[in-house]
RNA sequence: CGGGGUGUAGCUCAGCAUGGUUAGAGUACUUGGUUUGGGACCAAGGGGCCGAAGGUUCGAAUCCUUUCACCCCGACCA
């Protein structure tokens, strides 16, 4: 491709509502271009990029035995009534009507129309295993896209969808479609974690994130500092707190006058202990689907409660904050809530509280505490759950070893070990050895194809532009003639680049009558892994390679640039 | 969906409190010339329904009302 024909709008300001480092880059370097909140348009550069991706998907799905399909963009409306999720969905379902005024919804994932092609097709044990997949634009009407290609409501995505006779054969595909996804990451040239995450509302037995590792990312991951094991910080467990503070002196149960003492703060400093000897109370309000219940947390004193390990622990819709008001109707006295009388109200209770001994808690009583509680009384009483956020510092729950800590990630991936909600709602059944109709043991995986574009960047760019990968750049080499108007350099910029165009290298050849810095600035926003610079050195016989990623220049002898080339290119 | 903000040239923005001929700058674009190793310089140009609709006024980018869009913080996010 000639620069001077290419449709590559670069600017040198970026728009003012870019934040992020993709974003500003991929808009500078005239990659994409904004339409509306959400939306946008992929120009010649992001599009060569998007088909180098789905290129190392595909190969890596066809090397796993998962076939590609296409399904139709447009999805009825019935289905999602079918499976229930038109509500669960909710707004993010983007819904309108044909001229005949049948219900229609934009594709946000398509696990009911995958299953709607299966069934009824795939009748038998003998034609399973069966793993589809697609690479298709999605449509989510987000109440706040935000951050370029990072979050939009429009956006591609690869979406597989595995059918299994079993729960053993679908677990294996899982672990199969997971080294496929770390084989995938790994071409891109990305530097990423496979997490434990939370499933959510979409259930089934158990699922992991492909985290790109990288400061913008909106989610929380702990990672450990010893063995492989990661979590997003909805779903992380610890094996125990680093450290055991000094505990308290002893002291025999007792009530005691506490005036005024509220927060966790007030109370460890009146009793001169640390947090972790105390109990916090998290009074918060479960919303059910057509009821709802105030539900006290209890937590020691120095962690903080997982709303999402909340909601799955109390089968909630969604957990809201409760007003003080609320409590003292119910006969609670905030500030002073203790778990040791469980009629008031629904109690839940953290795991690592089932043992914990010493402890000061509230007396349910204005102005008074319980001091040196041991909380195995409630041992057959209350109900406990894992409901903790863990904290850096953390053991490890695998190695138990190794401490967490906290970094944050950009979620490309997610794969489900989904089971039979679907095959069930959507009665899809086969028959097995015995002619007993199942319903089909699912996996479900997803990988944003364009958000891919923009982890790439967020960790591939420095204060000039993009760097891209060799696997990933939309051309590889840049022939840059410095001054267009040196009739040497001009022809011999020009032989270059068609002797690479006949080696079926992806070159740009930079013919523009523009000054050597302009030129530059643009090839290092761009982010061409290597461009050569045909320039005054050529006057001496030689040539210059730029490598981007290190900002080296190379002198080399014009006749041996072109093997050079090809050597760096494999490499 | 709550709270806040912004809409003026392709892009980044000034002008608006206190209305007044033809609406500005930088950048980008066109033409000519000089320059040619890190986003050059000089000159001449083209480009705007001042987000939209209503209103007030002799007169509206500017004041009032309505509306739409976009952004930010939060809630939400299989």
């Amino acid at each position: 491709m000639r620069r001077s024909q290419a449709f590559i709008p670069t600017t040198k300001e970026a728009p003012n509502d870019a934040t992020l480092p993709s974003h500003i880059f991929l808009s500078r370097a005239g990659f994409i271009q904004q339409v509306a909140a959400g939306l946008y348009n992929y120009l010649p550069l992001a599009k060569k990029v998007i088909r180098k991706i789905e290129n190392i998907i595909n190969e890596e799905m066809a090397a796993i035995g998962a076939q590609e399909v296409e399904l139709s963009f447009v999805t009825p409306a019935e289905l999602w009534a079918e499976s229930g999720r038109i509500e669960k969905f909710g707004k993010e379902l983007l819904r309108f009507r044909d001229r005949k005024e049948n219900l229609f919804v934009l594709g946000p994932t398509h696990e009911e129309m995958m299953v709607n092609m299966v069934r009824n097709r795939v009748t038998s044990y003998k034609q399973l295993p069966l793993h589809l997949y697609q690479i298709k634009t999605k449509f989510r009407d987000e109440a706040r896209p935000r951050f370029g290609l990072m979050r939009g409501r429009e956006f591609i995505m690869k979406d597989g969808y595995s059918f299994h006779a079993d729960y053993e054969d679908m677990s294996r595909e899982f672990d199969a479609v997971e080294a496929a996804y770390k084989r995938i990451l790994e071409r891109l040239g990305l530097e990423f974690r496979i997490v434990e995450a939370d499933s959510g509302a979409i259930g089934g037995s158990g699922s992991k994130e492909l985290m790109v590792l990288a400061d913008s990312g909106e989610d929380t991951i702990a990672v450990c500092s010893e063995c492989e094991y990661g979590a997003n910080i909805e779903a992380a467990k610890r094996s125990a707190r680093g450290e055991i503070p000094q505990p308290p002196e002893e002291a025999d149960f007792a009530k005691f006058f506490t005036p005024n003492v509220k927060t966790i703060e007030e109370l460890a400093e009146f009793f001169k202990i640390d947090p972790y000897y105390t109990v916090k109370c998290v009074a918060k309000k479960c919303i059910y689907e057509d009821a709802e219940e105030i539900v006290l947390f209890f937590l020691r004193g120095c962690d903080n409660l997982q709303e999402v390990k909340a909601i799955n622990a109390t089968d909630a819709l969604d957990i809201v904050d409760v007003s003080e008001e609320e409590l003292k109707a119910i006969g609670l006295v905030p500030g002073f809530i203790g778990p040791l009388d469980q009629d008031k109200a629904k109690h839940v209770i953290d795991e690592d509280l089932k043992e914990a001994t010493m402890m000061v808690c509230g007396a349910n009583e204005k102005d008074y505490h319980f001091v040196n509680v041991d909380m195995s009384i409630l041992k057959d009483v209350a109900y406990y759950a894992d409901i903790a956020e863990v904290n850096e510092g953390d053991i490890c729950p695998v190695c138990k070893k190794g401490k967490l800590s906290f970094t944050k990630g950009i979620e490309v991936g997610h794969i489900f070990k989904l089971g039979t909600t679907y095959s069930e709602a959507l009665k899809a059944e086969f028959l097995d050895e015995n002619g007993k109709a199942k319903p089909f043991v699912m996996g479900t995986y997803g990988m944003g194809v364009s958000r891919l574009v923009a982890a790439i960047i967020e960790q591939h760019h420095d204060e000039n532009g993009c760097i891209w990968t060799k696997s990933t750049a939309p051309f590889l080499v840049n022939v840059m003639v410095s001054n267009i108007k040196d009739e040497e350099q001009n022809s011999f910029g020009e032989a270059l680049y068609k002797q690479l165009q006949d080696a079926k290298v992806e070159v740009m050849l930079d013919d523009r009558k523009e000054r050597f810095g302009f030129k530059m600035k643009d090839a290092e926003l761009i982010g061409f892994p290597y461009t050569v610079i045909v320039g005054k050195e050529l006057a001496n016989g030689n040539v210059q390679i730029y490598e981007r990623a290190t900002s080296e220049k190379t002198t080399v002898a014009k006749e041996e640039v072109f093997d050079k080339l090809m050597e760096m290119l494999r490499k």
